[in-house]
DNA sequence: CTCACTTCCTTCGATTTCGAAGATAAGCGG
DNA sequence: CCGCTTATCTTCGAAATCGAAGGAAGTGAG
């Protein structure tokens, strides 16, 4: 039903390792794939008769005949991608190598409910696309990340926080509607953690935590997103140590995100005089060294490494990797790493990285630009 | 350097599938290995040929003709492993498929040494091999489970907290100084996880808590063993909110392992004038409704629970397993659930079981079996 | 019992993949 | 400039794999 790329066998293969740039030339691709180099030249060929793959130039000698470079040629299609905020968008088109092609952001209402929504996105999309792709290139999928927890085996939001309209609701298959073409749905935290993936080559487990408005958390185990039945990854709704109790809005007391999140750290602010809208705002505080906001900050990133704590020595990653808008207020990740370097194993910390996010703001849409050609390859 | 199974190509895979179980026809063969029901024919054709498979009767059909059912040929080899434990040692000889041809257990303390204590297992699969299997049948593996933590990158023991002299004491090296095998050494509770998966068919997620004398824990994701970097699973040295203060061997206070594990157990029951000496005794009292006993395990579960709570919300595993010593007393089980019910998110407790064990005594070695298969066919 | 249908397994020619050998294209040291 | 080394990529016969077709052996409905 779907209309995948017109690939075969191993070409699927050969192109995955191309668009996500762990392979350059045909002796990359030999090395990465398995295949011996006369089947990888064959298939090269073929994808190259076929527009998806180019040649160009040659790239640096490793003591040697110098590599001819393959890259994803530029007609070889675009994907459609949005990550959804609760009070806006980001949207935009990428090659099918994960390379923006434009992006932007939008305001919009996540409470207007899932059809008036998706239809603004879907808009959206088609406005980029008769802007900025030619009509000989094809789309080849559409993806959007959700704040909230999404069915893997549905592709509906279940339960969602703060999304009045959209439990259960079908997205997916609403986007299908529009789009005969592999779509993607996915919580935005995993989005970020598939692109952040992409920055760390080498490191095959990894925590991403993303400290916005809530904690977000996505993991990836042996170079894959880990989904678990659909909910893996949270880490906001765990309980931690405190003199005083708070309920959180999941209705137990003395949650992570009731104590550490952004939300949690502006009402905190509020009630010490200082009016903030933004968790960006408090990061603009602390870099003015506004002590109450420092503080707040610091205790909100004790907190969130006793939890990583316990993550880390059960999944004893390579690498954890915080960003979202809090994660540029320089005392949370200091306050994290000590508080993990204290409690941890010291098997577990020997080679671990505690360190900002690489991929930057568009870690989302990079991720759901992987996780897309991945479903329009298989 | 190590004498591998004479297999080439496909017909690993095709072993390893009939070995674990998965798959007992040429037809199972071919849907679970990809390759065309004529290619699986020609390989059987020669496994066969090769003394290492062998056909066996026909199974029940589906519908349709019945299948011919292959098995593992009983002359194909078998596999040498041990289970070490402080004061004792489990151990026996495995079929290629994983089942026990013999098992025994040993007087062995740990203390004495690497070298004495892996030279009397050494001795021990030589009289057992020279008693039970015949002189054409060829060993084709050599694995043993240690309780402590196993670096798998060189193998050796690294910082382990009750095995004196083992530090840094290469094992796999030793071993293999006396067969010219694959070895295999891993920490027991990994074992004891690995061997358990064969026993939740269908289940691809899974956590196996290990409530013995100490609390030991194993994962497997998508199917395999996750060993991070080699300290994965370690459930034992997270912090437990507490009123008190325990300061647990490893030098942080309030680990769960000094509130809730069988030696904690025991010596909180010694305080109240009940000697006991192995954890096992505490299932008998607890059997026998004696009251300090029961509510010092329903303490511990709950403790175990709320550490669970963290990690199923994290990983959302399809089923947490409970097993060692310990898991016999109902309460503890009851206790975790109830815990774990409470206070996990619904998305993440939808689908999940928390059950018993299911593999018995002999996991750890079952498991040994299955990842010694796998480094043979590697 | 017969007939339609399903599943299991094999046969055989077409296709894909392999791997050894060689051609091509660099870097490096004299 | 010239050999020596290293790496990349292609050629071509051998081997593995595929897939369509069909035979074998069962189930179940009428």
């Amino acid at each position: 039903m779907n209309q995948r790329l017109p690939v075969q066998g191993a070409q699927g293969d050969l192109l995955r390792l191309v668009a996500t740039g762990r392979a350059e030339s045909r002796a990359d691709l030999a090395r990465l794939s398995g295949l011996a180099a006369s089947s990888v030249s064959l298939r090269v060929e073929e994808l190259i008769d076929a527009g998806l793959l180019a040649e160009e130039g040659a790239g640096t000698s490793r003591g040697g005949r110098r590599p001819r470079r393959l890259r994803l040629s530029s007609g070889a299609g675009v994907l459609a991608v949005a990550d959804l905020g609760a009070h806006h968008v980001r949207l935009g088109l990428l090659d099918l190598s994960g390379v923006p092609i434009v992006i932007e952001e939008r305001r919009c209402e996540i409470a207007e409910g899932p059809r008036r929504t998706l239809d603004r996105i879907a808009d959206a999309f088609d406005a980029l696309l008769a802007e900025h792709v030619p009509a000989d290139v094809p789309l080849r999928g559409v993806g959007t990340g959700i704040p909230g927890p999404v069915d893997p085996a549905t592709l509906r939001v279940v339960t969602p926080s703060r999304m009045p309209g959209w439990n259960e609701f079908p997205v997916a298959e609403h986007l299908a509607t529009r789009y005969d073409l592999p779509v993607l749905v996915e919580n935005d935290a995993n989005l970020m953690a598939a692109g952040e993936a992409r920055w760390w080559p080498g490191s095959e487990n990894l925590m991403v935590v993303k400290a916005g408005t809530g904690i977000g958390c996505g993991v990836i185990v042996n170079g894959h997103l880990h989904r678990g039945r659909g909910a893996a990854g949270d880490i906001s709704h765990v309980r931690v140590r405190s003199d005083s109790s708070i309920l959180c809005a999941c209705g137990h007391p003395d949650c992570l995100e009731a104590y550490a999140s952004g939300a949690a750290l502006m009402s905190a602010l509020a009630e010490a005089g200082i009016e903030v809208t933004r968790p960006a705002d408090i990061v603009t505080l602390v870099n003015d060294a506004v002590p109450e906001a420092t503080s707040l900050v610091r205790n909100a990133g004790r907190r969130m490494g006793e939890v990583l704590t316990v993550l880390v020595n059960f999944f004893n990653p390579d690498v954890v990797a915080v960003g979202g808008s809090l994660s540029a207020a320089e005392p949370l990740l200091t306050s994290i790493r000590a508080a993990v370097w204290e409690r941890c194993l010291p098997l577990a910390t020997r080679d671990l990285e505690i360190a900002p996010a690489r991929a930057g703001r568009d870690a989302a849409l990079q991720g759901a630009g992987t996780l897309l050609l991945e479903a329009a390859l298989t």
